[in-house]
DNA sequence: TTCGATGCAAAGGATTTGCAGATGC
DNA sequence: GCATCTGCAAATCCTTTGCATCGAA
């Protein structure tokens, strides 16, 4: 797991910028824990007075999702981006209100992938769970 | 798990019609049991000399998915749509070639809903599990 | 000073919508 | 015959791109 710091670093030899609007967007992702859109990174971001253009916001996902710093999902019709930081882990989808929540699955999943591996001969990289259903205010209405 | 007998009785009392269109579409997803996006559909229609236009196209995969007879899924870049009649599975895909296929993964998931449903209070319809890696052509080159 | 990053405006592409005519039932 | 379905064209929405300027190192 590649730490912020490590990354500014090799971002420093390679050329790239430390610039305010990325350092906005990164300080961002750090704080929320749950994948976000484009159009509510863009709302946070206004909330806090600072509005980059939609271009570079688009831009800058790029970026970073090259860099490997983003993480893209797609949950309840739209794309969502999350830090590659954080942990390996798995989210709930409410389909009623779009609330996101992670979850911890005790499973083994490397036993998984070596097994799926064997039967297929896919080399495995990755692997992506999502459970879908109603959230418990959800259910209660 | 609905029959597509049942689904076009149904229909026949929601006053919903058979159209050749809608014909046309169910026939090739009965073919296909993989997901297919928008662009396939619409190719594999056209080599067949049937051609809905665009609209129609989204309408109707639209109307499916309400009826609960499309399930769609986002690989590669895309929309993917796929018969929800066929037994549940999991997906590979290989992000070099974007080869989608279909996986079986031993795993008692009733037993792992139950739970993540008592840890987090969801109520849980549903699950979805993909591996994104190389397949084999892939890693050979 | 240099080259990456940004904002603006315009282009591009995918999807949706309004409407008049076609077609299942 | 009536309501649904369809094709066409236009509208809309999201995302990308070109370019001149700005600003980090």
């Amino acid at each position: 797991m590649q730490t912020l710091l490590a990354i500014f670093d090799r971002w420093k030899k390679e050329g790239y910028r430390m610039t305010s609007a990325r350092l906005n967007l990164l300080h961002l992702f750090t704080q929320k824990k749950t994948p976000i859109s484009i159009e509510e990174i863009a709302s946070f971001l206004n909330k806090k007075r600072k509005r980059p253009d939609r271009s570079t916001l688009y831009r800058e996902i790029d970026f970073l999702k090259n860099e490997g710093i983003l993480q893209e999902f797609y949950f309840d019709e739209t794309k969502r981006y999350e830090l590659t930081l954080f942990e390996h882990h798995h989210h709930l989808v409410c389909r009623n209100c779009g609330l996101i929540q992670d979850v911890e699955v005790e499973e083994n999943w490397d036993r998984l992938t070596s097994k799926v591996k064997k039967t297929t001969g896919f080399q495995i990289d990755s692997h992506q769970l999502d459970f879908l259903g109603l959230c418990q205010q959800c259910v209660k209405a």
